[in-house]
DNA sequence: CGCAACATGTAAGCGGTTACATGATTAC
DNA sequence: GTAATCATGTAACCGCTTACATGTTGCG
């Protein structure tokens, strides 16, 4: 699964443009599938090329026209193709982890800074969770509330382990600025 | 951060073969940063060519030399650069949560296949955390333990979340099979 | 006056995945 | 017999990121 299906997902929500898409990336997708632009647009034109969305330009003033894309029963029944794989992946790419696997080469206000970064940016995500549920509409998909009541529980479980654990990257004496003598 | 960079990290622990650096990223590094052979070899001939490990060649019969790294001075001044950045990424990129949200589209049966092997690959890793956990060294890095730690405590509550909040998937009726009417 | 929001796109580049290529040994 | 383990590598490909390009409206 691409950009391409994800946004095909979000256009049965009801018709949206590029730009509405990446607001909804940056939301409540944002946790666990981020996309820019660069993919976001270069996605629409080869969906609306393949006959999966269909697209109408509405003129504006100064700004570019608005191309509103709504999804199209061949790009239903495609997006329904999609989801039926038993065993999509959930991949973690984190540099945060890799540094605290080498904690012990670092100083402790290193260590420590980074810890506090990470721990700053659980709470923004937590923020955007709550918000979400405030903000969002009595028709919104179980899935939505699903997806984001996990990313609140991991997120939690994460920022919980981290103020409780973090102290044993600091506690050992640091051997990275030493030369080596082994 | 990319891989260059953890295998170096990796090699701080003493000297390694890209095959035994590939074990390392399976097991213990699994969960968060994966890489394969087609990124760790290329990775270590770099890290060679600009001089942050040597090589020794070991002939053996039948096999490939065995080709063992150890890490320079340059490599770990190198390292130490790599590691002071205050903000690491931590990225998710989940298919599976991006499949959830869309649930509503989805046979009960196909989402319960999905939560269903997602909760296995979860409890694999949660076998070999308790596996690393028993086979691990006394001087094993604090970092490890930390990270290990952290992804018991994440996994375990996705997992609880799974089993206490899967049903929610599973309550409405669908509607993807049905012709659109609005 | 400057910044954020609105609005769409292109193109180069990079890093990682996947498939291919080779082949002996050992355990079931 | 056949699968797994040991052992290294190349090359094509793919998709995403980043930087670039353009321009108005409205708020503080």
């Amino acid at each position: 699964m691409d950009v391409k299906t994800v946004c095909l997902g979000m256009l049965t929500d009801g018709e949206a443009s590029g730009y509405d898409l990446k607001k909804h990336f940056e939301s409540s997708f944002g946790h666990f599938f981020a996309a820019g632009y660069g993919s976001i647009y270069p996605a629409l034109a080869s969906l609306s090329a393949q006959g999966y969305v269909s697209c109408k330009e509405i003129p504006q003033q100064g700004k570019p026209d608005r191309k509103v894309y709504r999804i199209t029963e061949d790009g239903r029944r495609r997006l329904l193709q999609e989801l039926d794989h038993p065993n999509p992946s959930h991949k973690v790419r984190s540099e945060f982890l890799a540094t605290m696997c080498f904690a012990h080469l670092m100083t402790p206000d290193q260590v420590q800074t980074v810890l506090d970064s990470r721990i700053s940016e659980i709470d923004r995500y937590l923020t955007m969770f709550d918000e979400f549920e405030c903000t969002c509409m009595e028709q919104t998909p179980n899935g939505m509330h699903f997806t984001v009541g996990l990313g609140r529980a991991v997120m939690s479980a994460m920022k919980k382990y981290l103020e409780e654990h973090g102290h044993i990257l600091l506690e050992n004496p640091q051997i990275g600025n030493r030369p080596a003598t082994g």
